[in-house]
DNA sequence: TATTGTTATACTCTATAACTATA
DNA sequence: TATAGTTATAGAGTATAACAATA
């Protein structure tokens, strides 16, 4: 099927596959394409994302989504509304009540009342909470930049517009669900 | 609030990005072109993966990790060592004794002693695990194939070719740090 | 009536580590 | 000593649903 894949050592085994054994070898011959590529996007993005978790675990005593979370407010120096962040983080209210509460207890976010609303709240990164992202941040951005470094600039610039294509399209056909 | 579902108009933000929210959008300006093709390789990942985890609920009563490692067995017919199982799906093992229970107690697949190292265990497929997971893989294969048939021959390509690319990279990077 | 945010809850997934029985 | 699998535990992550206050 699909040989040559990169650099070819004798890695591999009687399919083409490398040995290393991971998600995607679960496809079998039979299987489409579509399938294939969806167990390797699978497989990588959950190669990189443990990696990701593991060493904000590690180096920041912090988890993924406390670092979404902090990153999308970084953007927005006046602040957003919960709701907002939810929508933008893809998860449902009470997390984002859930994942604020520790940001606040540990002086890192906090919540203003906004007059117009007074349902709503408001939330921003405090001075503090936005110098200990700042530090999580450029080490992010290390980690990321060493895993994609070894990536050819043909293969940066053909995964950024073919994932484009898909994120459109896979918005597109779950939204039309609802 | 939820103007603009679909189809796209003139739509887009400042930047160039849709409007619709999502993790990427977290990205500034000043941010590397690494870190913003992680984030778009999340997203998409996250949208189908997250799709794909709803449907098999909902659809099949089941999970991502019991339908993987189904789908390791279905491949071979013999069966596979737990430990196996654990390399495939890179979990602990642990986890696998935890799903490998409640798949033997819905009798779908089974445990087999070993006659040579009687520590081992083979887990397979029971027939009845068998047809119920081919039901739950076409429909899973009809799921992948309608969000990613949108996709050009072109990108299609591109992605599978960079995503190799980029699994070796990070499984060898990653490998490397032990 | 609908929306914002909170609270409570339950469940899956996962890693860690201590344990057993073999090898 | 090392490996195969089990058990127990704790925490992350998430969805759901009921609720209060406000729009």
């Amino acid at each position: 099927m699909h040989l040559n894949r990169l650099p070819m050592n004798a890695l591999h085994s009687l399919n083409g596959e490398l040995s290393r054994p991971d998600l995607e070898s679960r496809a079998g011959p039979d299987d489409h394409d579509d399938l294939r590529l969806w167990l390797r996007l699978l497989t990588c993005c959950n190669l990189i994302e443990g990696d990701i978790r593991r060493r904000l675990r590690i180096d920041f005593e912090t988890t993924l989504p406390r670092f979404d979370l902090m990153a999308q407010l970084l953007r927005v120096p006046e602040g957003m509304k919960m709701s907002e962040l939810s929508r933008h983080m893809m998860v449902t209210n009470g997390n984002i009540t859930g994942i604020t509460d520790q940001l606040e207890k540990e002086g890192l976010v906090e919540r203003l009342k906004v007059a117009s609303d007074r349902r709503s709240s408001i939330i921003r990164l405090t001075p503090k909470g936005k110098r200990a992202f700042k530090k999580m941040a450029d080490a992010h951005e290390h980690w990321i930049q060493s895993l994609f470094s070894g990536l050819s600039d043909k293969s940066r610039k053909a995964l950024f517009d073919a994932l484009g294509e898909l994120k459109l399209l896979a918005q597109t056909r779950l939204a039309a669900r609802d």
